[in-house]
DNA sequence: AATTTCGGTGTACATCCGTACACCGAAACT
DNA sequence: AGTTTCGGTGTACGGATGTACACCGAAATT
C-alpha cells in the first residue's frame, strides 16, 4: 500500500479525462460543463479543482494523450518501413485504420476540437500536425531518388500526404469497425497514397 | 411600402444569421446561446422563436447559405476552366483564395461546424462536400485521356482533390489576407495539384 | 372601416452554470 | 504519537439559460 494516496488521485484523474472524452462525444468541450464531468464521474463539482484548473485545461491533457497516441502510430509507421513503396503505404494505411478503431474516441475528439475547440487547444492541435509533417518530411528525404527534390517541394509534400492521412482518419471515423464502408475508406486510401507517389517519383522540382 | 412587412422580417432574420455567425466565430454553434443572439440583434429572447424553432434550425440555414457560396466558387471554377492544366490549377487557387478571403466567417463556419456542430448540421456539410466531389468527378471524366480510368479511380482522385482544397482553405482561414502566409499557402495548394495532376496524367488504373 | 395577422415585448420560472468558502478524515510525514 | 497534507464534501451565491404565457400595435386583409 505504498502509493495509495497517488494511485487514487491518479486513478480519479483518468475517470475525469474518460468521462470528458465519453460526454464530449456528442457535442464540444466548449459546451461540456464541469458540473456533468463531475457527476459522470462520481464526485462533487468543486473536487474537479484539484485536478485541472478549468475544462481548458483537461482539453490540453486530453490532446496531449492524443497526440502520443499519434506518436505510436508514427513510430508504427516508421518500424514497418521496408523498402517496397506498396508496402509501405498498405502497411501504414492497416495502421492508421487499426489506430483508429482502437481510439476512436481520442481522434474523433482531435477531429472536433481542432476548429471548435477552446484556442489553446486548436493551437495544440496543430502543433501536433505540424510535427508530424516535419518528421514525414525528414524521412522522405533519407529515401533514394529525394536528392532532385527541393526542400520545399519536400514539406508540400509532406503536407499533402498528411492531410490526406488526415481526411482518410476524419472518413474513418464515420465508419464501424470491420464494416464494408471502413473497407472502402482504406481501399481509397491506398489509391491516393499511390496516386501521390506515382506523382511523387514523376516529379521534377524547379530550381528557377 | 409594398412589401414593407415581409420586408422587415427578413431584414431581422438575416440580422439573426449575421449575428449568430459573429458570435459563434469564437467557440461553436452548439455553445450559442439564443439569448446572446437576441442580445446581438437587439431582440427579446422569445422573439427568436418568429424566425427558426431552434438554433439548430438556424445553423442549417447558414449551411444552405455557405454551400450556395462554394457551389458560386465551383461554378467559377469551371467558368474558369480552360484547356492547359496549369492555368486551370493557378485559376482555381486564386478564386479559392478570394473566396476564403471575402466569406472569411461563412468558411470558418464550416470548417467549425464540420465535426463539432449539431448532427443535422453536421450531415449537411457531409452532403454538400459529396456533391461537389460528385461534380469535380464528372467533370474530370469529360477531360480527353480520361478513358482509361475507373470510374472508382475518378471517384478517389475527386476525393483527393476535394480533400486537399478543404484542408487548403481550413489552412487559408488561418491567414491574413495579402499576408506572405496566405501567398504560402497558395503556392503550397498550386505545388500540390500539379503533384496530384502528374500522378493522375502517369496513372494506370488496374482493370483487373 | 372593421377585423385579422403577426413580429416583437415583458414578465416569470425552474434549471443549470462556475466557483467561493468552510470543513472533514485518512494517508503521509516528522 | 503528533502534525501536516490534501482529495473529496456540502452549502451557498449571483448570473445565465430555454421557454411558457399574456399582451401590444401596426401592417395586411376583408
Amino acid at each position: 500500500m505504498a502509493q495509495t494516496r497517488v494511485e487514487q488521485k491518479e486513478r480519479t484523474r483518468r475517470a475525469i479525462l474518460d468521462a470528458a472524452l465519453a460526454l464530449s462525444e456528442d457535442s464540444t468541450l466548449v459546451a461540456l460543463s464541469l458540473r456533468q464531468v463531475a457527476k459522470e464521474v462520481g464526485i462533487v463539482p468543486t473536487a474537479f479543482y484539484r485536478h485541472f484548473p478549468s475544462i481548458e485545461d483537461l482539453g490540453l491533457a486530453l490532446v496531449a494523450e492524443s497526440l502520443d497516441t499519434l506518436r505510436t502510430l508514427l513510430r508504427e509507421l516508421r518500424r514497418t518501413a521496408g523498402e517496397d513503396a506498396g508496402t509501405i503505404i498498405d502497411g501504414s494505411v492497416a495502421v492508421l485504420v487499426e489506430q483508429v478503431r482502437q481510439d476512436h474516441a481520442h481522434y474523433a475528439f482531435i477531429a472536433r476540437e481542432r476548429f471548435a475547440g477552446p484556442a489553446g487547444v486548436r493551437e495544440a492541435i496543430a502543433r501536433g500536425i505540424e510535427l508530424a509533417e516535419r518528421e514525414l518530411a525528414t524521412d522522405i528525404a533519407h529515401l533514394p531518388g529525394a536528392d532532385t527534390w527541393t526542400e520545399r517541394d519536400l514539406q508540400v509534400l509532406s503536407e499533402l500526404i498528411v492531410g490526406s492521412m488526415v481526411t482518410t482518419a476524419e472518413r474513418l471515423l464515420g465508419t464501424a469497425p470491420g464494416s464494408a464502408a471502413e473497407e472502402r475508406v482504406a481501399e481509397a486510401a491506398r489509391t491516393q497514397l499511390r496516386m501521390m507517389l506515382v506523382g511523387a517519383r514523376n516529379w521534377r522540382s524547379r530550381t528557377t
